[in-house]
RNA sequence: GGACAGGUUCCCGAGUGGCCAAAGGGGGCAGACUGUAAAUCUGCUGGCGAAGCCUUCGGAGGUUCGAAUCCUCCCCUCUCCA
């Protein structure tokens, strides 16, 4: 364990948004260090989506800091709270997960966070171990220790019912099991994003309820996606997730804004702040091309999922397709009867290069299809062995002749 | 339990008998410009071998030559009263 208390807070501190309460933390690495305890380390994870992006990646490295201090993480799958549903607006009814999809959730979360944790340092844990066995009574209880005007005082709550949205009661009940995880775990730690800081607070009341030390909280920022604006996310379309093909999630790297790009870099690189700095004055010097830093934070990343010759090959992919506009090697091929020229909307409906003949026509006509880098202009197209139809900025079609 | 208001396309939101595959915005896609940048400008944005036809305005019926629009029942949401 990292002996130097200064030392441990000067790690943790880094990227965080929020440390509440820091002086609890120091006491609490004080204590650990004295007593060779190590700190129990939470952050919770959704169990129906396993698919980890960028985003997540935020979070899971401040644990790796902590493991990196000696401390103890725990990898913590909400396969109870998710039956409850997310109440983050969207009143859907989330499907029951069966315990197969749960585990078989579980396996696809490790094979992803292993890549940054280290295996033997994280303990795995599932919150329907204890919450499917409370009792009614223990619920109830559960439920007294908290208001509804402190549960007003989250903010998609509060937004939600100034505006005259439903709010389902079950709702009130999620943020209290995410706190009553942490007094069942006995956390002194709990990690989350800025979005999560009211749950992690009631976390803090409730171990205090319950008589025990109340976890130090820790924020960490919420990583823009691709677009630049909204948090990453799946739903929104805009993430990069970790088990992406090496040449995809290059690809995605490359097309962020240059404003953006220093937000990944602080965020998810592991260069420190100064040379971050060195960067960004190279560019604003124009001793560096944008495109170039950009590549490296991309080739980063990428090794870092990937390994490094993945990551070499990717960009190499990049260069050529992109920069030289050459056509990528792995195109899907169609084969075809040459000897009459094909009818091109059906032809690439069929391919699976648009989802519509409707569409097909569109971009036809607004002149994003090409041969052999000529646009086609009219439906009908002959065409011939080994030709390349380009859709778009990225589709692809080989031709090959029955 | 009672009284109101509402449910429209991916999202928000206009539309209260034909001119509606449905305004406007957002998002998305494409083109131009580039560094696959971002920003900007322009176009497109239900399906169909397509001047026509088919399916869509919470659900099921009904009125009408014709319904997102009118009527009936049902489901869902909001607000107010109790």
């Amino acid at each position: 364990m990292e002996r130097s208390v200064s030392k441990s807070l000067e790690l943790i501190r880094r990227g965080a948004v929020d440390i509440i309460d820091e002086d609890e933390l120091a006491k609490k690495l004080e204590r650990a260090i004295e007593t060779g305890t190590p700190l129990r380390i939470k952050a919770g994870f959704d169990p129906t989506a396993p698919d980890l992006h960028l985003g997540h990646t935020v979070l899971i490295h401040k644990m790796k800091h902590f493991q990196d201090l000696g401390h103890q993480v725990i990898f913590l799958i909400g396969d109870f709270t998710g039956l409850i549903g997310d109440p983050t607006g969207k009143s859907e009814t989330r499907p029951r997960l069966t315990p197969q999809q749960v585990e078989e959730n579980a396996r696809t979360y490790k094979e992803q966070i292993f890549k940054i944790l280290d295996p033997q340092k994280t303990e795995i844990a599932f919150n329907s171990l204890w919450m499917k066995k409370m009792d009614s009574m223990s619920m109830i209880e559960l439920c007294a220790k908290h208001t509804v005007a402190r549960m007003l005082e989250r903010d998609d709550f509060k937004k939600r019912f100034e505006a005259g949205r439903p709010i389902s009661i079950h709702e009130f009940i999620y943020p209290l099991i995410q706190g009553y995880d942490s007094v069942a775990l006995k956390a002194d730690v709990e990690l989350g994003g800025t979005d999560q800081t009211f749950n992690l607070l009631v976390g803090r009341h409730l171990q205090r309820e319950y008589g025990q030390e109340p976890q130090v909280v820790i924020t960490m920022p919420l990583l823009e996606g691709t677009d630049g604006v909204n948090k990453m996310s799946k739903s929104l379309g805009n993430y990069i997730g970790i088990t992406e093909p090496p040449g995809e999630m290059f690809g995605k790297l490359m097309s962020i804004s240059d404003e953006l790009m220093f937000r990944y870099f602080e965020l998810l690189s592991s260069l420190d702040m100064e040379q971050i700095e060195g960067l960004r004055q190279g560019i604003e010097e124009g001793s560096r091309h944008p495109r170039d830093v950009k590549m490296e934070l991309a080739m980063e990343l990428v090794a870092r999922f990937h390994g490094q010759q993945a990551a070499e090959k990717a960009k190499e992919g990049f260069v050529a397709q992109f920069s030289k506009g050459q056509v990528p090697d792995d195109v899907p091929v169609a084969e075809l009867d040459c000897s009459s020229p094909a009818f091109l909307p059906k032809l690439l409906k069929e391919q699976g290069l648009v989802q519509s003949t409707s569409e097909a026509r569109r971009l036809i006509k607004q002149g994003a299809v090409s041969v052999d880098g000529a646009k086609v202009l009219g439906e009908e197209v002959s065409l011939g062995e080994g030709q390349v139809i380009k859709v778009g900025k990225r589709r692809y079609l080989r031709i090959a002749c029955k």
